[in-house]
DNA sequence: TATTGTTATACTCTATAACTATA
DNA sequence: TATAGTTATAGAGTATAACAATA
């Protein structure tokens, strides 16, 4: 088990790994933000979703995603059909531009990512997602 | 050379992660917000600095960072010395108030993150430590 | 009554631009 | 003139609480 002084450490990188963030969301293209590409991806990978679903699996609180699902409904990239099961929900999908904005989005980030990474193994790639994705999923079982 | 649906994965899982950061940043004690954290943090490690290094350090505007600056101070956390070499700048430490807030931060977070990585071997902290540090790297030089 | 979603309000963090004081 | 720092203002992203419509 690692000791206290190392979990400071990781926390510390954790931590600037956001500023690292902030700076690529300040290159995304047009007038796409990056709360919309994590909505448009969520949707895009899970299909067809009602809000409270969405804002389950964003990990924020419905609120702000209705507002977020409103602005992108505002500029046609995702629709809102009635749910036949429930009149007070909505099923949201992507519209064929909502996809595109999405895969604009994505190649960017991509390569962007591509650029700054140049050096790295493509097995240093692969270890790194998966050491993220094993962070986010040891934070959300529990 | 990784390909672009590598970096697609990449780039979402590092989006996931700023949930995961924003959810432990919630559980911080007292009045002591994130951004504070970073900023005691870098004083802390790189020692007395003026304010246009440690907005450099934080990759933020010298305008944000003047703020927690002047919040911290505030709660008595940080002294503002006058420069000798500089009367427009200030020479900015940490308070032994200061670096009480600091450990029990650090700790706290440390605590939360050797719970929830409670069956992730001591390598595995390491090389992910070592995997962010060289993102970070990467963006800053380029 | 309970649940789904929306809206009003407020807080955190950040950036840009105008300003003051000093170099 | 240029630079260090501060302040005013604005915008993105979030949360809490009060609310409307439906289950």
């Amino acid at each position: 088990m690692a000791d206290r002084k190392q979990f400071a450490e990781l926390a510390t990188q954790l931590r600037a790994t956001i500023s690292v963030m902030r700076g690529m969301a300040r290159t995304l293209p047009g007038d796409c933000q990056v709360a919309s590409v994590g909505v448009l991806s969520v949707i895009s990978r899970h299909g067809e979703m009602r809000i409270g679903r969405l804002a389950e699996l964003l990990d924020i609180d419905m609120s702000v995603t209705s507002r977020h699902v409103a602005h992108l409904a505002d500029r046609g990239w995702i629709e809102r059909a009635p749910d036949p099961l429930d009149k007070r929900s909505r099923l949201l999908r992507l519209t064929t531009r909502g996809d595109a904005v999405l895969r604009t989005a994505q190649d960017h980030i991509a390569g962007v990512l591509a650029d700054r990474l140049d050096g790295w193994p493509d097995e240093d790639v692969e270890r790194f997602t998966e050491l993220l994705a094993r962070l986010r999923a040891d934070f959300t079982t529990a």
